[in-house]
DNA sequence: TCATAGATTATAATTATTCTAAACTGTTGA
DNA sequence: TCAACAGTTTAGAATAATTATAATCTATGA
């Protein structure tokens, strides 16, 4: 999914009705330069911010689901909270400031390439992340 | 936290009150060869089933916290659905396998040292985790 | 236009976790 | 040794994120 795309067009070539929510919500998770990191409820609080409209819970549950099922969105675990939504599905990583509670993509030359030299017989990797949790200096040890 | 330690004396060294719960829970985490990587609920019932008795869950969930603040335990960020703690303290990365949902330590020589080549200005990394997610070769892609 | 499969919705249900307040127990010091 | 108190345990209630349900609605293809 990138920028100003043609988000009906799109959503029905992935096999995805484009009903008005899910357009709207392409509007909101793609019309933009950077990526968005996101919970289930910041994005609700963003639709009905932007949007002027609230959407059902359930409906940005599904939605969300479904996009990261057809892989326009990657989940990326943090913690038990709650799940953290990213925009941006190419692999990478990130840094997580526990102060803010933000999550912060890593560039490509943040971090070298990790290079797993051990096979779990039968299995194939599926994906890789790292993540780098910051904080402030003069808090928490954690 | 050793194996066949005394735990008694242990807990009350960090300032935690040796009750027998805490003791016994000690003794069902840390009484073994390989690290334990569990969720609450697979310590509970490991409680019931070692023990042959049943400690309430509130105290299985303050025993646990209270060891991970101490030090004792690991938390790993999998997915949002369940916290999973680990009894191997020292810094070192994981396999998850999607279709077992097990956990699994990577050895030290799995994988290269993780080199951070940024730095987020006035924060101070506070943990590097790797979590390299597995299935079965012969199925979903994710 | 119509039938229908797929979506949305409000609400209920579920699940993991935390809170609460009462009862209980280790520890300290007289 | 024992009283007193702080720290723990406990059952159960409360909370929060998420999923399920079932009725209504809507995009789509005939």
């Amino acid at each position: 999914m990138t920028k100003n795309f043609n988000f009906t067009e799109k959503l029905r070539e992935t096999g995805l009705r484009p009903t008005k929510q899910r357009v709207k919500i392409c509007e909101v998770l793609f019309n933009r330069e950077k990526t968005f990191h996101f919970t289930i409820n910041d994005l609700a609080k963003k639709i009905s911010e932007d949007l002027n409209e609230k959407f059902s819970l359930a409906t940005v549950y599904n939605t969300v689901h479904a996009f990261k099922d057809k892989g326009y969105l990657k989940e990326i675990a943090i913690n038990s909270d709650k799940s953290y939504f990213d925009t941006n599905t190419s692999s990478h990583h990130h840094f997580y400031d526990e102060d803010t509670h933000e999550l912060i993509d890593c560039n490509k030359d943040d971090l070298d390439t990790i290079n797993i030299k051990k096979n779990i017989t039968g299995k194939k990797i599926n994906s890789v992340e790292v993540l780098i949790r910051v904080a402030s200096d003069n808090q928490n040890q954690n």
